[in-house]
DNA sequence: GCTTTGATGCACT
DNA sequence: GTGCATCAAAGCG
């Protein structure tokens, strides 16, 4: 598998979300090797009202003015974090959140990690879950996604057009009028259709 | 410095 | 389908 390169994500966000369905995110512990491959992504750029960037740069989201091929990892609701792979110019506040991915490698230790009695779809659908799997916390925040550790990496198999489905975003309350959200079709992990 | 709320997931009805 | 856990940062003053 060939690790994606910065050129690739110094893109806007909608074209490295259409791009991400399809890739492996690979994640290196003392604990073993994680890996599931996308098959959900949301595209969030400077100017969406629903965009952490939208109103400019903050200790949260400075990630996300950084340079690309970084992750920013952020803590919501109390409990979960949410993964994103920093895309565009530097200071251009674009990101795509990966939403959904189907276990690849270290299905045990995800198993392990998340408790024996849950669904195996739920094991790495949605941000939260998908995190908790691959033991993604504030401490992978600004990380680098060129080089182990933690990387996205290319198959070498495209996923056909037509299986890539263009959609709504979730859990959005404010903008969310605009196609952003693709999802690989009929995938069970994927959380919502 | 105080209040609000969110790019969620889970248990429960 | 509804409610709740749980907290950091934004927003306000």
């Amino acid at each position: 598998m060939r690790i994606l390169n910065e050129d690739f994500y110094r893109r806007s966000a909608v074209e490295v979300a259409w791009d991400l369905p399809g890739k492996v995110l690979v994640h290196q512990t003392e604990e073993g090797v994680t890996s599931g491959m996308i098959v959900e992504a949301e595209a969030y750029y400077q100017g969406d009202p629903a965009c952490h960037a939208t109103r400019g740069k903050t200790k949260r989201n400075a990630p996300m003015f950084g340079p690309p091929g970084r992750a920013y990892v952020y803590f919501i609701y109390g409990n979960h974090f949410c993964f994103n792979a920093v895309t565009g110019e530097e200071e251009r506040g674009e990101a795509v959140l990966v939403r959904a991915l189907e276990p690849l490698e270290g299905v045990e230790l995800m198993w392990r990690r998340r408790g024996s009695d849950r669904p195996y779809r739920k094991l790495t659908g949605g941000p939260g879950n998908l995190c908790a799997a691959l033991a993604i916390t504030r401490e992978q925040n600004e990380a680098s996604l060129l080089e182990p550790p933690l990387y996205i990496a290319d198959t070498g198999k495209e996923v056909p057009s037509e299986e890539v489905v263009v959609t709504t975003r979730v859990g959005i309350s404010r903008g969310e009028e605009e196609l952003l959200r693709f999802y690989i079709k009929d995938n069970p992990h994927v959380s919502r259709r």
